[in-house]
DNA sequence: ACGGTTAGTCGAAGCGTTTCGACGAAGCGT
DNA sequence: ACGCTTCGTCGAAACGCTTCGACTAACCGT
C-alpha cells in the first residue's frame, strides 16, 4: 500500500501538498496538481480510510440501526435498507448495519461514543424510544425512519399513516362499503407503542367517524395463520362485513385464504385492501390486491440524504417529512354487495363461483 | 470524549498500561487493572475506533459486498444479510453493506485498498466473477456466498443445488410423477452464468436422466407474470404434465395462479414443488407449498464465522461448505394423477396465492 | 550470593492523515 | 517603490491508539 509519503516523494512535494490536492482545502497550482495526480496513479495510491478518519474526525461512515430478529426483515424494511444504502454509497459514505434491539439504549450509547459513526439513521422507532435520547445525548447527528411521540428537535421521515388510512377508507366507502373491519398488527405491537400500529388504529377510528361508521379493529399476529384467525374473529364480530382493510403484510394471505375457505368471493362478497404493501406482493395473488404501496426505498433514500446534508452543511434545522402510500386499485376491491337479504350469521350466496382466487 | 490519556492520568499509570488492560497483550497486576477499570467507568471511557484501527491495522470492520438493484432483495438474500450481520455483531465486528454491481471489479478494488475492511463476504457470485480476482490480488481475506467455477484456494459457502434438485425430483418421482417441468430463473440470468440457475439446470438434467425421464426446463422472469407465462409455456410443451418444479420464488405465485385459472387442481392434477424457499412464503398459499427451504440465515452466519476465524487465527486453509435445502412436505404435492383419462375433472380447490418477503 | 527469568510498568516511536502557522514570491493599488 | 494581500508550498503538530524496547523488582535454581 502506497502512502501519502510515497506520493509526496515521487511528486517532489511535501505531504501536506498531497493532502491539499486530495481535499481541495487550499489552492494548488495546476502544475503541481497534475504532478501529484500522476504520482498517485502510478503508485495506485488509495488514501487510508482509518488515518483519514482519525485526523479529520470524520469517518465517512454512517450507521443504520435497526432491530434484526430471527424472522428477518419484511419487504418494506428491506426497501428502507436498500434505499439508504444506495444513497450513502452514492455520496461516498459507507453504511454500517447495526442490529440493535429496540430495548437496549446502552448498546446504542456505546456505538455512539465509539466515534465510528458520523451520524446514524434509526429504524423501527417506538413511540417512546430510549435510543433516541441516548443518541441525542451523544450529540450524534440523527435521522429517524418512523417517529417518536414528541418530535421536537428531531429529524425524521415516516409514512403518512393518517393520510394512508383515510385514502383506504374513502376508497371503500366510495364503493358503498359500510361494514369495514381493520386488521392491524398484533396486540403486543400495539401495546409496545409500535408507531404504525398505533397511528393506523387512531386514524382508522377517525376516518370511520368521519363517515359516521363504526370502527372495528382486529389485532393479528404477523403471519398467515394470524391472518386466518383474524378473519375468523372479524366475521364473528361483524358477520355481514363487506370489506377488510389490512395493514399486516404477512397476515393478508391468511385473510385471503380464510375468505376462500368460507366461500366468500373477493371482491364479489368482500373487498380487500392492503396497506403499506409493495406492488410485487400485491401482484402475487389473483385477483391482484388493491393496495396502498409503501414508498419504502424512497423513505430510506430521503432519510439518508437528510442525514448527509446535516453532516455536510450547516447542522441547521430538522428535516421532518411524511410520505403517504399511494393507492393502486387492482382487482381485490369492488362495489359493496347489495344490502343483505337474510340476517345474521347465515352463510352467503357465494353461489356459483368457486372461491378460487 | 475521554481519551486514554485521561484514563491513564486518573488511574496514575501510563497510557500503555491502559492499553494493555484493554487488549490483554501483556500481564497487568490485579491492583492496577482494577484501578484502570474504575477510572474508565468513572469517565465513561470508550476507545476510539478509528485510532485503534489506525494503530493496530485492524479495523474490526468487515464488508458485505452485494449487488443491490432497484427491485430490492428477495427473502433468501435478506436472510444472508441478517445472518451475517448477527454473526459479525456477536463477535464485536461491524458490518458494512456495500452495494457493488457484479460488473465492476474496479469499485471492489478501490474498496479493498482503502484499508477499511479486515475482510469481506461477497454475495451473489457469478460463475466467472472478476471481483473475486480483484479481492484476491488485494490480499483481502474473503469468503464467498455462492461460488465461482474454479474454487481452488477460495473459501465459500453455498447451497448444495445438486443435492437439492435431486431431492426434489426424487420426491416427485416417488409419488409417481414422470412428466415434470422445471421452471428456472430467467434466460438472461442463465446466460450470465448465475450460479443457482446454471447449477440447478444441470442438476435437473442429471436427476431426470437417472430416472430415465426427459428433462424439460422453462426459463422464467422473476415475477408473478413471468410465472404465468412460464406455466403456459410448460403446458404448451408438455400438455399432460403432472408436476412442476420451480426455483424461482417470485414466479411460483404466477405459476399457481395460472394453474388455478386453467382449472388444474393442486395437488390433484398437478403437484408443485418450490425450491430455495422460506417457510413463511411456503405457508402463504393454500395448500401450503411443499418446498426445499433454503438455509439462508445459516449460510450468512457460517460465511461470516469462517471469515472471522480466518481473521483471528491462522489464515490457514479455506472453508468450503455446501448446505442442501431441506425438503418440507406440505400440501402442494401428492400422488401423480392416474394415466390420463379425461382432462379437466371438474373444479378444484385450487390454491394459491401469495407473497414474498 | 549470583546470573537468569519473569512479571509489571513506562516512555516513545509509530500508524497515515489533516490542519495550522509560517514563509517566500508575486501581484496590487497608490 | 512601498506596504499589503493572495497564492502556493512546507514543516510540524496533532488525532488516539498499539506496540516495541527498556527498566526495575522480585523470584528462581544452584
Amino acid at each position: 500500500m502506497a502512502t501519502m509519503h510515497d506520493v509526496a516523494r515521487r511528486a517532489r512535494v511535501s505531504v501536506s501538498t498531497v493532502s491539499y490536492v486530495l481535499t481541495g482545502t487550499r489552492p494548488i497550482s495546476e502544475a503541481t496538481r497534475t504532478r501529484v495526480l500522476e504520482a498517485m496513479a502510478e503508485l495506485g495510491y488509495q488514501p487510508n480510510a482509518m488515518a483519514r478518519g482519525l485526523a479529520s474526525r470524520r469517518s465517512r461512515i454512517v450507521g443504520l440501526l435497526m432491530p434484526m430478529d430471527e424472522r428477518g426483515l419484511g419487504a418494506t424494511e428491506t426497501a428502507f435498507v436498500t434505499g439508504a444504502a444506495a444513497a450513502a454509497s452514492a455520496a461516498g459514505y459507507h453504511l454500517v448495519l447495526s442490529p440493535v434491539g429496540a430495548a437496549d439504549p446502552d448498546v446504542v450509547r456505546r456505538l455512539a461514543t465509539q466515534g465510528m459513526f458520523d451520524g446514524v439513521v434509526l429504524m423501527e422507532v417506538q413511540v417512546d424510544d430510549g435510543r433516541v435520547a441516548a443518541l441525542q445525548e451523544a450529540g450524534l447527528p440523527l435521522v429517524l425512519i418512523g417517529r417518536t411521540g414528541d418530535t421536537t428537535g428531531l429529524s425524521y421521515v415516516d409514512i403518512d399513516f393518517e393520510q394512508t388510512v383515510h385514502e383506504a377508507v374513502d376508497h371503500l366507502v366510495g364503493l358503498g362499503h359500510r361494514r369495514i373491519v381493520y386488521v392491524n398488527h398484533s396486540a403486543s405491537a400495539i401495546a409496545a407503542g409500535y408507531g404504525p400500529a398505533v397511528r393506523t388504529r387512531d386514524a382508522f377510528v377517525a376516518a370511520m367517524a368521519r363517515h359516521r361508521l363504526e370502527p372495528v379493529m382486529i389485532a393479528s399476529e404477523d403471519s398467515a395463520a394470524g391472518g386466518r384467525a383474524a378473519l375468523s374473529a372479524a366475521v364473528a364480530q361483524v358477520p355481514d362485513l363487506t370489506a377488510v382493510l389490512a395493514m399486516n403484510e404477512s397476515a393478508i394471505f391468511g385473510i385471503l385464504g380464510e375468505l376462500a375457505v368460507r366461500g366468500r368471493a373477493v371482491p364479489g362478497d368482500v373487498s380487500v385492501v392492503s396497506m403499506v404493501t409493495s406492488p410485487q406482493v400485491a401482484e402475487l395473488v389473483h385477483p391482484a390486491l388493491t393496495a396502498l404501496t409503501s414508498p419504502g426505498a424512497a423513505l430510506g433514500r430521503i432519510a439518508m440524504e437528510a442525514l448527509l446534508r446535516q453532516l455536510e452543511g450547516a447542522a441547521g434545522q430538522n428535516h421532518q417529512q411524511l410520505l403517504p402510500c399511494v393507492l393502486e386499485i387492482r382487482g381485490s376491491t369492488g362495489p359493496a354487495a347489495p344490502p343483505v337479504g337474510g340476517a345474521g350469521g347465515g352463510a352467503e350466496p357465494a353461489g356459483a363461483d368457486p372461491p378460487d382466487r
